[in-house]
DNA sequence: TCCCCCTCTTGACAGTGTCAACCACAGCGA
DNA sequence: TCGCTGTGGTTGACACTGTCAAGAGGGGGA
């Protein structure tokens, strides 16, 4: 089922080419003649080349959005490890979108309410879950440090791994999913519910 | 005391405007004829666009090793939290290098062996600092995880408070160092010395 | 029927990185 | 003194990019 209108497909191949070439070298005019359509025509759907990355940034952080909350759906004994790795799974399998949603040259944030919207949407999952996990006694203080500790350490390994010199330094990967624990594990940053074990 | 060479001139004039605008504006041409030479003169000195954020990302390199090296030669009683400090204080002192260092598209390790050995430098300091903190009976997959726990926590931090929506999402920040310090605590990667106290 | 909007095309423009040829000039050996 | 070579710089051209401007076509409502 190929996408359907001119706008799907011009955003499927641009976050196809991204995920595997970056977003700096994409053409918007390789992208419309491979299309099969004139040079100028995405500039109807999308009013400026950042235009293309605000909407695939958009996209991005809903489907982000959804995935830690799935993982936090799940209910298990280390949520904190949960989301951490929905973090870092979404960026690995969304790679295309990923690097977007963190490149302010190509969406900023502040420019766009709607995507500041939905990607505070995303961001609100993390804080909230630190706020619940420390507990309504919590200072402020402590919820912010930890907050950005949780989000330093997934961004950290989610960038690391797709575009950082991870693996050739550290060594070949074979299991992600038990690097993701143990790292969460190292980082004493697991869920109260399972601290004390 | 202006650069002298031309090489350093061009070299002084990309880090500037990388570290305020980033590095994909970058135009090759503006840095020349501001530099009040003819748009092909510089290409004697990097033989190509990618040439220039090589040179950039390898002075990069040297420098982020000393300040990490100085870091630990403090011998300070938390020299995890010192090393993770000096990692973000140098993103953020040094953007215009720090920016280039990690985007294998504008400069890829793999293709350029000098780049690759003083980016290796870098790296070492930190995994090594891990392998003498666990000590010689320190199973390799600790070392690992640890070393990537850490690393991860110091590069997500440096590039959320770089470009990351991370201080309009958890509030201004006043103080730089005691939000990393309180960070470093959270994460529970302060050093063994200073651990049990 | 006419008119308007939506989608798309065509043609142009300045700016970019890069290739190629040429120029100036210093150093140097014969 | 001459001629050679290498280095650092210039000029001109090329294909390609994002973007502006104008227009073509066609479907739907008045």
């Amino acid at each position: 089922m190929a996408p359907a209108t001119l706008r799907e497909t011009v955003l499927k191949a641009a976050v196809d080419y991204i995920a595997e070439h970056g977003p700096d070298g994409l053409s918007f005019r390789q992208v419309a003649v491979a299309a099969g359509v004139s040079h100028q025509a995405p500039y109807h759907h999308f009013t400026d080349r950042k235009g293309i990355f605000a909407a695939i940034a958009a996209e991005g952080y809903e489907m982000f959005t959804q995935a830690m909350l799935d993982a936090l759906a799940r209910d298990s004994a280390e949520p904190a490890a949960d989301l951490l790795e929905s973090y870092v799974e979404f960026a690995l399998s969304h790679r295309g979108h990923f690097r977007v949603m963190f490149r302010p040259d190509l969406c900023s944030l502040a420019d766009d309410p709607e995507l500041q919207r939905v990607a505070d949407g995303s961001f609100d999952v993390l804080v909230d879950f630190v706020r619940t996990e420390l507990g309504p006694k919590a200072s402020i203080v402590d919820i912010r440090a930890r907050a950005t500790a949780m989000w330093s350490l997934a961004h950290g390994l989610a960038t690391l791994l797709i575009d950082g010199p991870l693996e050739p330094k550290i060594g070949p990967i074979k299991n992600r999913r038990a690097l993701i624990r143990a790292v969460a594990q190292q980082s004493g940053l697991v869920s109260p519910k399972s601290r004390r074990r």
